[in-house]
DNA sequence: CTGAAAGCGCTTACAG
DNA sequence: CTGAAAGCGCTTACAG
């Protein structure tokens, strides 16, 4: 062995073009043992292992995911599926669930679909982390149907997270809509409502969001009271059926409208007081998520999700179906939220 | 050839179990054909397509993007790299962003740094890009700095996009936050104040708010107001100096407080109210960013952060970057906010 | 328009 | 504790 016959580097550049034949030749190893120390389980005398990492500083190495995933045929990343990250309570979600899946010692990654492009592009997102060959996947909309996830159900494991679940081979971590709906519905009541306009997105728009409105909906009649359901099958847009809403307010046919989402709600607050409506004097408004910064400067009353929760359950449950070969049973979880009492909610207006 | 003789398929099962050669077989054409279909600009006759693209639907194929990225040395996936998926222009930037992305025809796969964690982690999930290849960077984080960016700019075209960039490498579209912080100021001093508290975030906690922050207090210094400059270098919290704050309005020593974020603001405003102060009676308020819904609800004077066309911009460059071979000139875009009036500024209480 | 074959950068039995 | 070699599922010249 020659020393000074140094065979030329192929890549003299650029970190992104060392190899770990580049690594293995410096350090005076096989391309084996490197791997083995990147790993890190298999057993490598120390000394080896210096002189690995020492290479590896030396020439900037970042090792290629592409090459191993292939190699190993999966990876620690788990991916995510997000659905909107406009709204605070997936921006949350997403944050908690990286720390989460960080601490479990795996690697997010997250692919969301484009804004109102309805079923296709979501099913392209699912496409895309399926063709990465994630390891593990959280999937975080509604959009997506069981049926979309049942042929993958066998290569890959499956959380749902925060939408509704209860195909008996996906487990679910989620939030208990029906109780959301109803809390909300029951305040309202007490507040002595007695007729009220329920926001009802379809099933194909929001799962949740319309389970929640059912919820509401079928527990103010329950109740007794006049429902006025608003249903909306329009993707992508939170304001469908306010100008309704707004008329109705106005024919004095309600006196509290009650929204699936804060955000909904939000964007009707706006409009109504730009119809010159005011708030809750002329109706009274809920919403349903509470996680945006600063609402409790604006008052809505609403139900908080319990997304942190949901997050850090999700992220076990994943853990541990990566952990262990052996599936375990599939189970249902539903986390209701606590509601947040806000100004926007009031007794109506004597008179009205 | 005999028919007769089919081969047993190695994976019966699972669509991800199904690999390129199966396709293949199944159409009876070579892998090399079923590449070309899927690619879509080689040459291959309809008759040939079509027989592909039916056996691929049978068998429910997903491409292998690990593989198909191993073998042509690069894809079409655009990495992003978002610094906080929790604070709402994130949220925006990362919706747009994918909505632009998937209007050039590409793919967007978006990582997140753990909150809190500091350089580390954003180090990590930048790495964890790098990995996996993406063709394309896009880093929307003050955290990493220009020097960690460095050793990647010849293998993998990287924009920095709202972020503070002046790197003669690397292209940057950002805000523009001495505009910003210029325009905020210039309002407090025209309502009147005079003593002012400005909280400026060291720079390595993100370079944005450190410049905007110190914008604020240079321009203000400028006109000949008294600044009480609040240096925090606390990584990951939002409430930091807020006591202080606190103590210096009891002491009657500000009018005002200027916060380089809306979240920061919000924070403020309600540790302020807590603490049995009134807004703006007591003290006024501004932020930065005009995102989060419901903020006209709130009444938070603000800038309102151009996201959108700093996403369309920087997503449109970096588009520009991965069809050109030639790599055009790097450049530096900086984009200004407007001004949103809202009752938290108001004119100092006299007497005060 | 189509196929045979080399090769992308790793991992992992297998054999020392 | 370490190395030689096969193979992961694709793409892409190259040769028809």
């Amino acid at each position: 062995m020659t020393d000074s016959a140094t065979p030329p580097r192929r890549n003299g550049g650029t970190p992104l073009g060392v190899r770990m034949d580049d690594v293995a030749e410096l350090a005076q190893v096989s391309r084996a043992t490197v791997s083995r120390v990147i790993k890190g389980y298999a057993p490598v005398s120390s000394k080896t292992q210096e002189k690995v990492n020492q290479a590896m500083r030396e020439l900037g190495y970042v090792p290629n995911l592409i090459a191993s995933g292939l190699a190993a045929k999966g990876s620690d990343l788990v991916g995510l599926l997000l659905r909107d990250p406009r709204v605070p309570a997936y921006g949350l979600l997403h944050s908690v669930i990286q720390n989460e899946v960080s601490k479990s010692g795996l690697e997010l990654i997250t692919v969301v679909p484009s804004s109102s492009e309805g079923v296709t592009d979501e099913l392209d997102s699912l496409h895309r982390l399926l063709g990465l060959r994630v390891g593990g996947l959280l999937v975080s909309t509604g959009v997506i149907k069981d049926h979309d996830l049942e042929p993958f159900l066998d290569s890959v494991p499956v959380v749902s997270v925060g939408r509704l679940e209860d195909h008996p081979r996906i487990t679910g971590v989620s939030y208990d809509e029906d109780v959301n709906g109803s809390i909300l519905a029951d305040k309202v009541v007490m507040a002595g409502h007695r007729s009220v306009a329920v926001v009802v997105p379809a099933w194909a728009v929001s799962t949740g969001e319309n389970r929640r409105g059912v919820a509401m909906a079928s527990h103010l009649r329950g109740r007794g009271i006049d429902v006025h359901q608003m249903d909306t099958d329009i993707f992508g847009t939170w304001t469908d059926r306010c100008d309704d809403i707004i008329r109705l307010v106005r024919d004095k046919q309600i006196t509290a409208a009650m929204f699936p989402t804060d955000t909904r709600a939000l964007a009707f607050m706006s409009l109504a007081q730009a119809a010159g409506l005011s708030i809750p004097k002329d109706v009274s408004i809920t919403g349903c998520d509470g996680i945006a910064m600063g609402l409790e400067q604006i008052g809505l009353a609403t139900v908080k999700l319990p997304v942190e929760e949901v997050a850090v359950r999700a992220t076990a449950v994943m853990a541990e179906l990566l952990r262990n070969s052996a599936p375990g049973p599939v189970h249902h979880e539903r986390h209701a939220g606590v509601f947040i009492p806000g100004r926007t909610l009031e007794a109506p207006t004597p008179g009205r």
